[in-house]
DNA sequence: CGTGTCGTTGAGGTCGCTCAACACCAGTGG
DNA sequence: CCACTGGTGTTGAGCGACCTCAACGACACG
């Protein structure tokens, strides 16, 4: 089950980014595997003491946070490749939950050695700091998301983005199987499950979209662009 | 008009936090003052080549993203000792617009300097990932503001934190002198500036604030705590 | 088959948006 | 001194996008 990141396929997107086959092998000691999680289980808690940043191997991860009054509010999906727990970095305690949303497995990799290790590793270090500040970006545009789009935009820009993360990932970019349940995708786009529901109906009649559950294929990426307000450019609308 | 990190007042929020005496030399040997900008005057652009980080020395900021249909989000607004800048390290060219809504001034920290230094510096180092940390909480709470609050809260939270703020930089708690305009505070909470001027009269109504167009001070936090959706715990609704 | 979870659909209500008018203030120029 | 202007903020009336509430259908699991 353990293996070298050096023969992982995530190679690319993940820590390695840039450092050479010698301290590759460096960081290979440091990264610890961990046993896979079911769906459902929590990868850790708010509030839990931060000892390591965790990557994405396989499956997916939803990270939330509670308000004070109990509700949640989803923060993010991520993929394999991706890194959770930036966000512990800033008084070395969790300040979200992160929870496995199908059998995933993940490396762990205690921050206080990648942190040493850093230190003689510029590239690392600046790979580091490149994805604490991919994460500041995203967080951003689900910003834009929330405060200036309505709910037709954003389901298309979810599915835009999503489609996008496959590319990256070798992954058929029109063949989406959502991971989150629509309760969970419509409390990211700050919706109501009902209204998330209505818009995969209107997507499918539009043409935009093959919906089955949660597999989704995506037949026509032009008008899913223009439904997330983003008129492509060769494809005029039809009103002017 | 240069002075050195450490006769700054500022010294303990930003950057030095942690680092010994000899050290604080050296990185001021790095920072570089600038001249003041005026209120509107663009700190940088959004598609800049990335030099540096900024730390806010006085007067206040913005920092905006714009929608593909030309609109604008604000994503904050940051006081003295803020650091602005951190969504840039992704790819070395800003993400976003950094724009003066006073007359402030700042310190430029060019990056290349600044992380060759931090090699040397763990505790500096750390303050780096700290603060970039922060960030990214920041903007989860920001996330769960627009995903799961009405309108009411939302400005409740705002005056709340802005106060907390104000006390952290030792300025009365009470008294906030709003830096940015109606339209730009109903933007950055995801409403139009008619509901956030209702909302002031209402809070004036209600005897938790007073009003005086940017001046506003909090007479009842209790309320205000209530009016957030966090019932303090010393202070029993009246309906129980 | 019953039970529970999840997703879809319909009917009705409401919070916040849109549109429009007006108040207030500072600056300008006669 | 006042009229004029433009920017900013407030207030009112009406509407609409999305939420709420409720029922139902589909599928998994015992």
């Amino acid at each position: 089950m353990r293996r070298t990141c050096r023969a992982c396929a995530l190679h690319a997107l993940c820590l390695p980014a840039s450092i050479s086959a010698d301290e590759l092998n460096s960081l290979d000691a440091i990264v610890r595997a961990r046993r896979p999680l079911d769906r459902g289980q929590q990868l850790f808690a708010s509030g839990a003491r931060f000892q390591s940043l965790y990557v994405v191997r396989s499956g997916s991860f939803k990270t939330t946070l509670e308000t004070n009054s109990g509700e949640q509010q989803v923060l993010g999906f991520h993929l394999p490749g991706e890194i959770i727990g930036f966000d512990a970095l800033s008084d070395d305690v969790h300040r979200c939950n992160a929870e496995a949303l199908e059998r995933s497995s993940v490396c762990d990799v205690p921050f206080a050695q990648l942190d040493e290790f850093a230190s003689s590793v510029p590239g690392l270090r600046r790979q580091l700091m490149r994805i604490a500040s991919r994460e500041v970006v995203k967080d951003h545009e689900h910003l834009m998301m929330m405060g200036r789009k309505q709910a037709q935009e954003r389901l298309a820009i979810f599915l835009r983005s999503l489609s996008e993360r496959y590319r990256n990932l070798h992954r058929a970019p029109d063949l989406l199987e959502l991971p989150m349940s629509r309760h969970e995708l419509a409390n990211y786009l700050g919706l109501v499950v009902e209204t998330v529901s209505r818009l995969f109906t209107r997507f499918e009649e539009l043409g935009v979209l093959a919906v089955n559950r949660k597999q989704i294929r995506i037949v026509d990426f032009a008008r899913l662009d223009e439904l997330a307000g983003e008129p492509s450019p060769n494809l005029e609308s039809e009103a002017c």
